[in-house]
DNA sequence: TTTATATTTGCAACTTGGTTGCAATAGTAA
DNA sequence: TTACTATTGCAACCAAGTTGCAAATATAAA
C-alpha cells in the first residue's frame, strides 16, 4: 500500500534521503536511526514509500536491501532506472546519472537492468 | 581455500554445473541434489570451487547467491566476468556472453560491473 | 471540538539464508 | 598400511527480513 499519512516516523525517514543522491541500507537506518524505530516499521515504511514513487530499492553487493530517492516518480510510473555505484572500501552507494546500454538478448525479452558497479569512491581514492 | 581433494561430494555438485550454461542457486542445490548433502558441506565446497576458478558466483534478483561454471578461470585469475539473466517468470538464471560497455565514471575507479537483467526467458515467452 | 474510522506502529515470534566450532571421516602420498 | 591433512556432518548460531495482532494515532466527518 502506498502512503497514505503523514507521521512522524515518516517524516524523520523521509529527512534522511531528502539531501543527497547517495542511497541508504535499511540495516544502516535500523541501527542508526536518530530517534530509534522498530524495524518492521523502517521496513514497512520504506516499502510504501517505494509504492508511492518517492523511493527506489535495489540488492547491494553482500545481498542487502538499499533505497534512495527518485528524481521523477510517481505511483503510477517508476522511470527512475540507473546504474548504482558501490566503494568496495568504505561501502557507500550513489545513484549514478550515466546510461548504460543493454543490448537486445535474442529469444529474450528484458524488462529491467540492474547494474552495480564496484570500485573505490573519490574519498576511499586518496 | 581451493579444492585439494576430489571428494565424492565435490564430483556430484561439479556434474550439476558441467552441462549448461545456467547457473544453480545454492538453495536450490541444498533442496534438490539426487543425494542429499549437509548445507555447510554445500556452501564449503561452492566456495572452494570458485577459488579454484572453476565457478563464478553473484547475487540475483531476490539476494540469493548463484554459481555457475566458468570458461577459462584459473585460482590466479578470474577473467570470467559477464552479465546475467534472470527471468521473471521461472527464476531461471543464465549467463550471457554479451559485452555491456561499462561507461568511465568520473573520480571513481571501476573496479567490477554486476549486471543483472530481468526478464523473461524463451520458455516463458510462448 | 469531539467522534469515528482506517492507517500505522511496536512488539514478539517467526522464517530463511548463510556461518562457525568441533569431533568424526576419508583422500592421498609416503 | 600408515600417517597426515582436508573434508564432512552436525548442531548451534547469526543476521536480514516478515508476520499477526493489539494498541496508538492521523485525518476526515459530525
Ligand atoms: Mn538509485
Ligand atoms: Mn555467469
Ligand atoms: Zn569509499
Ligand atoms: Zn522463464
Amino acid at each position: 500500500m502506498a502512503i497514505k499519512r503523514q507521521t512522524a516516523t515518516v517524516k524523520l525517514l523521509w529527512e534522511q534521503f531528502e539531501e543527497s543522491r547517495d542511497a541508504l541500507s535499511v540495516v544502516y537506518l535500523v541501527k542508526h536511526l536518530k530517534v530509534a524505530m522498530n524495524k518492521s516499521t523502517v521496513y514497512r515504511i520504506l516499502d510504501r514509500m517505494e509504492e508511492s514513487g518517492k523511493l527506489h530499492s535495489f540488492i547491494g553487493k553482500n545481498g542487502l536491501k538499499w533505497y534512495a530517492k527518485c528524481q521523477d516518480c510517481s505511483s503510477e510510473n517508476h522511470i527512475d532506472i540507473h546504474p548504482h555505484f558501490q566503494c568496495n572500501g568504505c561501502g557507500k552507494v550513489e545513484c549514478l546519472t550515466e546510461e548504460i546500454k543493454i543490448p537486445k538478448i535474442s529469444k529474450h525479452q528484458i524488462q529491467l537492468a540492474q547494474v552495480l558497479l564496484l570500485g573505490k569512491c573519490e574519498t576511499c581514492l586518496n
